[in-house]
DNA sequence: ATGTCATGCTGAGCGAAGCGAAGCATCCCG
DNA sequence: CGGGATGCTTCGCTTCGCTCAGCATGACAT
């Protein structure tokens, strides 16, 4: 059965998934599949991270030097790569955020008044 | 060097546009420059939409029958393509701006209290 | 009338990035 | 041992915004 599924998940924008990396970081090491299950509960299980989508972007973070890897074992005891914000990572972080913020604020702006959030 | 682009325009996250659009024909029909100018005017100038993004996208919308297009003659005289929302279209702007608010709600959660708009 | 500029539209091609799916390795447990 | 769960990798697809080049036409100065 499939109407099951009541709380369909929201597609990420383009641009929003390094900054959702980024900021889950910031409360201390993590794996991949970690990172997503951090991003899909904060987000009260409105966003969903995709394999296809999180691996490529932690991939680009190192190779940009934002966020460390270094392979370790998870509370499962599996081998798995945990990844940690770099000082370069923390600024990008701010960066990235406020570049949301002033978005965020532009498109509520054009969408009026009833775009605030509750 | 250079610090002199004081105020840099921001880049659109994908899928934002369609929904900026619907929302500037809101108020009556418009033709292509007409809507990039009302857009980049209602977010105090924050938000910059290219020709090579906004005509394709405004096909895009046509193509969809969110929009309709005829031509006219803008204010100054020159030959443009004028864009109505249609029902449909009127539709859809409600679904993307519920979308939008979900999603920067979402986002909202994860960066934290700071992320409020002020 | 003629050349230049502003206005407005079109299109090709590029790149970034999220998605879906397939696949591999390893560990656990029966 | 064999099946399942956990974790990572990678390929190809698609979408969509951007850069850039180009065309047409009206306005205006000479």
């Amino acid at each position: 059965m499939s109407t099951r599924d009541e709380k369909e998940r929201l597609e990420l924008l383009q641009g929003t998934l390094d900054l959702l990396i980024l900021r889950t970081l910031i409360f201390g090491p993590q794996h991949g599949q970690g990172i997503a299950r951090a991003i899909g509960q904060s987000s009260h299980e409105e966003l969903l991270v995709e394999h296809g989508a999180l691996y490529p972007a932690l991939q680009r973070l190192e190779a940009r030097g934002w966020i460390a890897a270094r392979w370790g074992t998870s509370d499962k005891n599996r081998k798995a790569r945990f990844y940690t914000l770099t000082k370069a990572g923390r600024k990008q972080l701010v960066r990235e955020a406020t570049k949301w913020r002033r978005f965020a604020t532009a498109i509520g702006r054009i969408l009026g008044p009833e775009a605030e959030e509750g």
